[in-house]
DNA sequence: GTCCTTCCTGGGACCGGTCCCGCATACATT
DNA sequence: AATGTATGCGGGACCGGTCCCAGGAAGGAC
């Protein structure tokens, strides 16, 4: 249909050879030829097969992102790190919502190989590990971003989740809470357990023995987080202050106390964990422990174009370890007045991952 | 490296011609031959490879999606309704990120085109024309979601902005409202011409003249948003409540009339445009003008995929236009006091897009 | 002048599929 | 028995590039 190497070949009076080598940047053309051959190029709009030159360099130029749902702005945030990354690195993207289902997650990695990308980022919160070995024997390399498989050697960035739950909790106790809740999110993601254990850390450390019945689980959306701490708030178990293991549950938790008309944070103190976009709107402004959203993106897939290059071929896997930051705003009752706009969260150069290997 | 379509001949003791048949579906093969084809598919684990499909079929089974930027919730659920319907159709979608700078979306096109995507979907905002005649050329489909572009033909779906606006004001209109503002978009965005547009006519319609002093010019984003309302009330015109093109805005509004002392909406009522999920939030309880941003990917995504597979191939561009909805919560003063979760906003079955020929 | 490099270029196998064409066999038709 | 037709399968050109290999020309060393 379109031009091919061939009729630029022909146009410029060289081998298709030699067009490749313009193509390429090969230094090895002379002046005066690489001249003819851009004029062709130019002259009928001749645009490269990346399907053709794919199917012998074994480079597509894409990687695939499989992640929950974009929608939900902590994996955009993440998305959009990984997308800048790719571009830099003259990379596409394919996106694959999976909404966490195994079965959508499989057919996605089952497509992702057929079209040959050179690697992929997980995001999504299962994975089956027979996927994992697949990929392997296949020799495409992935990395984990923002979660981590406990027995799979893979590259990964994270937040380090036990230290942020031991950052909000720290920050309730030393604010005079001594039954402080826990909004948890599904008992199988170990970010949750993780930031439970941080929070178990802050308390012990405070004297303080974690109640159980103090814990109660959620989904990470802002309904369940609503009904959870509904249901915490009916018990009357002196509660005065509730962790929620993500800014979702801590909305739908504001949601169930004002309801009651109880004051926030007068009556209870509400921490959550990721800092959304929507934690630092005026009328909300969340206390919570940020993530390095962006950054855990773009980490992630500067570790897969190593891999990818060859340059960290066959080194160990690595893990990258990332500091969570806890934003006090109002809702802990530390409200300093100042406006919070949303900070630049676009580094305009993205920092070397920092080393750490396991 | 990997196995290949040989491979699985030689094991099957068949040709490759035939292993293209099983592979495809051609009923004229022997059920005998066709099981051996499958179980040395299965032995060697084979994975067929779309690159080289695509070289002679001319079918990548991907299309490229163009947006601003993927951290905006608005084109978050437009990417997942186009998205959606990639993946009923057995395609992949490559996100492409441009800030709305013509620069890297020229460069993405480029990118596209070299892949040989199938199609593209265009949400970004300033788009070259000289781009698009390329497309045109090289006969690879497009369509524009959430936004159209007055001079080139080509298939769309937006929402009736003018309709929005009309409702915007027309509700603050009826609830006795004279002196309201508009926070404009930036001027060379047509959505907030047209929403512009419809306040007038509710205006006028109201007996109203317009006052030009009313509208003021923001970026699209919270903090134009705030720094449009300071201003405004900073010059004491009266207003008495305020439409912003978009919920961002709005949410920078919020932040600038709070500051100040006042109350919403008791000395101002707040409108805003599109329903994006901080609006809903009990906090918040925006009354906004809601757009149906998942279907407006999910339909855009669908015309796609009738021109490329040819249903409509040579048909005249036709032009989708979805009704917008007014949201009524608080910020205007008919708070009905019922939470407002979020809405189940994915369709299980996506409508048909409306015919509107253009 | 001969030989060796270096630079530049062309020829053609190859990447891994699809698909057209042609052939063989089996069965129905006249 | 001769002819026609449907089914099942193999051979090989082709999609549009890359890249190895070989060869010619030019320049330097002896």
């Amino acid at each position: 249909m379109g031009p091919t190497i061939r009729d630029v070949a022909r146009l410029a009076g060289v081998s298709k050879s030699t067009v490749s080598r313009v193509l390429n940047g090969d230094p090895n053309v002379a002046e005066e030829t690489r001249n003819a051959v851009v004029a062709a190029i130019k002259e009928i709009r001749y645009t490269p097969n990346a399907l053709a030159r794919g199917l012998n360099t074994r480079k597509t130029g894409t990687i695939g992102l499989i992640i929950s749902d974009i929608t939900n702005p902590f994996h955009a945030e993440v998305a959009r790190g990984v997308e800048d990354l790719a571009s830099d690195f003259d990379s596409n993207v394919i996106l694959c919502n999976t909404d966490g289902r195994p079965k959508k997650e499989a057919a996605y990695i089952d497509l992702l190989v057929e079209k040959r990308v050179d690697g992929i980022i997980f995001t999504s919160v299962k994975t089956d590990e027979s996927d994992m070995t697949n990929l392997r024997s296949r020799r495409i390399p992935f990395v984990f971003a923002g979660r981590t498989l406990p027995d799979v050697a893979a590259d990964s960035v994270v937040v380090d989740n036990i230290l942020g739950g031991f950052q909000a909790a720290n920050h309730l106790l030393r604010l005079g809470h001594q039954r402080i809740a826990y909004l948890a999110g599904p008992s199988h993601v170990s970010a949750s357990m993780d930031r439970h254990e941080g929070y178990c850390q802050a308390l012990r450390r405070a004297g303080i023995e974690p109640d159980p019945q103090l814990v109660i689980e959620g989904d990470f959306k802002q309904e369940g987080g609503y009904r959870a701490m509904s249901a915490l708030l009916d018990r009357s178990l002196g509660i005065t202050a509730v962790f929620a293991a993500n800014d979702y549950m801590a909305m739908g938790a504001l949601e169930a106390i004002y309801e009651r008309g109880l004051r926030v944070p007068e009556d209870i103190a509400v921490v959550g964990f990721d800092d959304i976009p929507f934690a630092r709107l005026h009328l909300v402004q969340l206390t919570t422990v940020a993530q390095p959203k962006y950054d855990i993106g773009a980490i992630a897939a500067r570790m897969l174009f190593e891999r990818i290059d060859g340059k960290a071929q066959d080194e160990p896997s690595r893990r990258v370890v990332l500091p969570p930051r806890l934003v006090i705003r109002r809702t802990c009752g530390e409200y300093l007045g100042q406006r919070d706009f949303a900070e630049p969260n676009r580094p305009s150069r993205v920092a070397e991952p920092p080393v750490g290997t396991t």
